[in-house]
DNA sequence: ATCGGAATTTTGGAATGCCAAAATTCCGAA
DNA sequence: TTCGGAATTTTGGCATTCCAAAATTCCGAT
């Protein structure tokens, strides 16, 4: 009867694997994740944990958790006398990360050949096809997006957990770069045909040409960066302090 | 007369340059890594909150960002109840780990090649000659410590601080496993040769070769570290549950 | 002795309050 | 008007406290 009642529970507790129910702190993080993301909170800001803590209608505890794990990510930022800010890192900081983030992304497609399955090919492909298909349709973000999903997708199918997880704080930190840089018309054409290369290398499982392929298109992101910050430099002040939101 | 106080402020004040004054969080933080490797705080050890801040003779909340700090270290896992405790991988998952590390360190290497001093590679070749020399009346510690120098500084001449940061808390990870290798005689000839390697292609600016170099070190340091875990694992348990220290 | 479940203790999550330091405002002298 | 420094406000660091949930202990039925 007890056995039955168990199975029971099992049944209808948690619908997803037994979960111990989110912590203030990991939703902080997550929205906090989002509103850097999406420049509410925009690079450079300072950071009131007061402020933003009741904006996020919680205290100061589980906020300052939030930060901390910011902090590892490199989102945020803690000025000499402890103020936190949002990251703003200069052009030659995004620069370094692309570099390794190149490494990593040659890393993950090298493993990748020697596991990869027909389908996750097909949905790597996918998501490439749909960019091409919606050239004209698609909004920046659209693309923008399915660009990144590209990308987690070989990373992921290297199945290695440590490689996933680095990979995917340095796509935190470098995402408001890329995806300014991806707004610009230049060089859409050559990001499209460094995807088809690396596709191709993939679905010929060729590690090596995977490997070349993955780190070729991250230099050539460096490049299409490095054109974002020289505009935006010649348009307006290189660091432009910002006030912090409500 | 104010100025010159000022003056004399600076001077006095602190010696090394504007450090805000330790926060406990990282004086926790640097404790607990230092517990963690050395065995203190040994392998998948319940943490108890209020007993490890007693203990550190401070309370539970930086002790708590501490954790948070070590969590994203990798050093500390949190159990599906919220429980700390410290990380106990299995060899799998250290594999993974000394994979990334590899191409991390092909990286630097690489990089380093474009722009390391003669004082630098001085430097790195000087870790080595003290290893090779002192190969008997080293301690396994003194050794070990040698072998993460010469790494690190091969590292550090990189001069990619993301690549540098990256590459610590790799290393933060796999210290244990790493040290518990290079303590058994076996293949000992063999790390100082594949040194000797990295050394010499270092010496050519030969990013290639560096890189290559480095990759087999680290895929070696796999095949040492699975036959510690395979003795390890004939002898007891493999995953002996420890209790937490007073 | 074994088992199940109630009672108790221990645990981490989170809010709150206080403090010293930093930032800002204010105000009078030049 | 400008400037310097005192007064005030704001800030993050940290200890303390309470709470719900988890872990453990306890105890009686079998």
């Amino acid at each position: 009867m007890s056995r039955k009642a168990e199975i029971a529970d099992l049944d209808t507790g948690e619908l997803t694997l037994a979960r111990p129910r989110a912590t203030l702190v990991e939703v902080a993080a997550d929205k906090l994740r989002e509103l850097i993301l999406l420049e509410k909170l925009p690079a450079g800001a300072q950071i009131s944990e007061r402020d933003l803590a009741s904006a996020l209608g919680i205290s100061r505890t589980p906020l300052t958790r939030a930060l901390t794990i910011l902090e590892q990510d490199g989102l945020i930022e803690y000025s000499v006398t402890r103020r936190p800010q949002v990251a703003n890192p200069p052009f030659e900081e995004i620069a370094q990360n692309l570099v390794v983030m190149g490494a990593l992304e040659a890393l993950a497609g090298e493993l990748a050949c020697t596991r990869i399955t027909d389908a996750e090919i097909a949905r790597v492909a996918g998501y490439q096809q749909q960019m091409e298909a919606g050239e004209g349709t698609l909004s920046p973000l659209e693309s923008f997006q399915l660009d990144m999903q590209m990308h987690e997708a070989i990373v992921a199918a290297s199945g290695n957990a440590p490689l996933i997880d680095t990979h995917r704080k340095y796509n935190a930190r470098l995402w408001r770069a890329r995806f300014q840089s991806s707004q610009r018309r230049a060089g859409r054409d050559q990001t499209l045909a460094e995807h088809r290369a690396i596709i191709a290398a993939l679905s010929q499982r060729d590690p090596v040409a995977t490997a070349i392929a993955l780190r070729r298109h991250l230099a050539s992101a460096v490049t299409n960066i490095r054109n974002v910050f020289q505009d935006a430099g010649t348009a307006r002040s290189p660091n432009p302090d910002t006030e912090t939101p409500a």
